[in-house]
DNA sequence: TGTTGACCTTACCACTGTGGTAAGGCTCAT
DNA sequence: ATGAGCCTTACCACAGTGGTAAGGTCAACA
């Protein structure tokens, strides 16, 4: 796509939202979504209104989405993005975010094997030989 | 609570929403919207427009509790609550749909796994020295 | 040059599940 | 009769995503 093409030289290497979704994996709904929730600032316009995006702002959106779907939250997504701008970063950092939403999927895999255990305590119990009687249901009603 | 004792006499055994709430462990917002949702049908008021609940309806709200701490669907759960109130089901359904979930809980653990996996493998290229260059962010800008 | 189709814009609505708030009504005990 | 503590409805908010509608812009083709 030749978009852009009729602005100004310096604006050669950007890309309208379209052209920025294909490259990033992001929706169009999802680019501006991200803008509104101040994921992305400063996203710049032409002179009709258009949103463009530079080549970094692509390399953003491609966190963004790898970040979102390796299972980060929005607040990490935010201090991901933060450490990403931040020429003056510490990888300590960029390493102590990702070890803590390891941490995050170790808990919420624990979690699932607790509910995984309860369930099958119970579907243990039920000889499901079509009558009504049934123990999962019973263990359900406790209280 | 003596709520419900200006009644008839046949709803003696009947509850407020707020008794509901802390018999069910349910809040009584979220009473509220599985009525407004469908799950609790034909939810009785007194005269003065006040909702009220029956034992059954006390139970029926546990097993939306169990369910939905069990991680259950809303989709599930209305068939469950289904199953629970037609008294001639068979415990073969409730045992196909309990066995349904665990399957779920097993395909997200098994998402979480790869994320992990996925994360860790960032994690374990980065040398944590301090320094601004990151493999981990270089990964996730990875298209 | 005019039209057309593909793209862009904003501004809405929807969902799920949960919390909150406000304004007002009911009940009960004092 | 008054106040506390319930109850009622009707809103707002969140995240994240999809959708729609009405309208502007642009590129390409005739």
């Amino acid at each position: 796509m030749n978009a852009m093409r009729h602005e100004a030289s310096q604006l050669v290497e950007h890309c309208s939202i379209g052209e920025a979704s294909k490259r990033s994996g992001v929706s169009a709904k999802m680019i501006r979504y991200y803008e509104d929730k101040g994921f992305l600032k400063d996203v710049r316009r032409t002179e009709s209104n258009y949103r463009y995006y530079s080549e970094r702002d692509i390399r953003q959106l491609r966190i963004l989405k790898s970040a979102r779907d390796l299972g980060f939250s929005s607040v990490q997504m935010r201090r991901l993005v933060a450490l990403w701008q931040d020429d003056g970063r510490s990888n300590v950092e960029v390493k102590s975010l990702a070890t803590e939403h390891v941490k995050e999927i170790d808990q919420r895999m624990n979690e699932l094997r607790q509910m995984r255990k309860a369930l099958m305590s119970l579907v243990d119990q039920c000889h499901a030989d079509g009558k009504p009687e049934c123990p999962i249901l019973e263990g359900l009603q406790a209280s």
